[in-house]
DNA sequence: CGTTGACGTAACAGTAGTTGTTACAACGGA
DNA sequence: TCCGTTGTAACAACTACTGTTACGTCAACG
């Protein structure tokens, strides 16, 4: 599949916001979490920016500005953060519409469907049970 | 995500296949199984040799050639099927090594890696809970 | 023993998404 | 007013998927 790293480098700026605000920081900019993962800070901001839409986190602009969660690290589920940055279906279906007068191209697309749905759901339930809380944790952890 | 249409259009093929055996048919042919996809019968062939290497079907070559299943399709979970067409993982890395000398860049990588095993643990579990049979009985029973 | 039908596979174009980059307008605190 | 940061457009490079043409290879069958 076309993996992408987009959890992974939205994970990262959380959890650098998360130790950055629990080390007294007011707000991260987008330059700091680029340095820490090692990219462009217009990478940051456009990953940021969708965060801000799903209301995990807010910005200011002006002097003296930058990002800043909107809820504790610990509220903050993988899950949600994969809902925020992954838009559309993990499986598509037929680019070009089946052939319908074949008994099972005309009823794949139904059968299909829930299975698709069904496994979506059971990823986003796992990634529920790890926080940006225990991300920042584990990493910190880590030998 | 890229999300891809390879599981639907080998979960398509195998359905196909499985109901073509159960009317009497010997073997398939890409082009017999293209014309119900709706596709091209090399985009079927070259789905159809990934299965083949998972020892899903077999395929003969020489006239009156085709595709057969190699095992009957309750046995055939869409998980086999998930594992033979995807290869990689759903969820990438930094695509260049995050910064080591911060505390989180250093032990992101250890913290996420476990998070997403658990993930596609998940989603592979899931899609085991159907089998090929599963989908073709659906395909035939909708409206 | 040649014909024939289908596989196996290379090669290519078009499309789309990701990642990184530069550039610049807009904003707001000092 | 100045200056640092966000917000966003635009672009290139890369990768993957999909569809297509082309052609070599194989094995059954007349």
């Amino acid at each position: 599949m076309g993996a992408n790293s987009r959890l992974t480098i939205a994970a990262h700026a959380l959890a650098w916001m998360g130790l950055n605000e629990r080390m007294g920081g007011e707000v991260a900019t987008s330059e700091q979490i680029a340095n820490s993962v090692n990219t462009n800070p217009v990478v940051i901001r456009r990953l940021l920016g969708e965060l801000r839409e799903a209301g995990l986190v807010e910005s200011r602009r002006g002097a003296g500005a930058g990002w800043r969660l909107r809820r504790a690290p610990e509220s903050i589920s993988l899950a949600e953060v994969y809902r925020a940055v992954e838009g559309g279906p993990l499986f598509a279906l037929h680019a070009a519409a089946p052939n319908q007068r074949c008994p099972v191209g005309h009823g794949i697309r139904a059968a299909l469907t829930p299975v698709y749905e069904d496994a979506e759901a059971a990823l986003r339930a796992q990634l529920g049970r790890t926080s940006v809380a225990d991300v920042l944790g584990e990493s910190l952890s880590a030998p």
